[in-house]
DNA sequence: GCCAACGTTGGC
DNA sequence: GCCAACGTTGGC
């Protein structure tokens, strides 16, 4: 390999790692409480197939902060897993369960859904294809055409 | 505020 | 296990 060239890695990075995408209505907890607060539980989720996407977080794993109901509702930031799911505190029942997040960026150009749709690369997002889902996965392809809408 | 899509509950 | 009734989410 001559000198100065970048060595690829036989293993992409992005293969041990995992993406995902948490959503919030901002008047309850924004983006931006997220930022001052730096490290926040994520709890209150409360559907099994999110549970289940919540459990397979690992520390290390990347999340776009969506903000829902609002308008327009949109990509708002980015954050880091920083613990891996335990008990949410908030449920009495006590099968529940929470991660920890750690905010990484706030957008500044938000990536509204709206804008998403017009996507045809993304148009197989969870995002679109199942829309209530609150916590739900995001493939590393599109996970790089986003960041690239939100000039992140 | 409306309503479509989806999830849960409970009677049978 | 089916399904009707009801509740919730979330875009518009």
């Amino acid at each position: 390999m001559p000198k100065g060239e970048k060595e690829t890695p036989l293993i992409p990075l992005s293969l041990f790692m995992a993406y995902w995408l948490m959503k919030s209505e901002p008047d309850v907890f924004s983006v931006e409480d997220l930022r001052r607060k730096q490290i926040s539980g994520w709890d209150g989720v409360r559907n099994y197939q999110a549970r289940k996407n919540l459990r397979a977080m690992k520390k290390g794993d990347l999340a776009f902060f969506y903000h829902s109901s609002v308008n327009p509702p949109s990509l708002a930031g980015m954050m880091e897993i920083v613990r891996e799911a335990y008990p949410d505190a908030t449920s009495a029942e006590g099968r529940w369960d929470q991660v920890d997040v750690k905010h990484l960026k706030t957008f500044g150009r938000p990536v509204s859904v709206e804008e998403i749709k017009r996507v045809s690369s993304l148009r197989d997002m969870v995002l679109l294809k199942n829309t209530r889902l609150s916590v739900q996965p995001v493939t590393a392809a599109q996970w790089e055409i986003l960041l690239r809408l939100a000039d992140a």
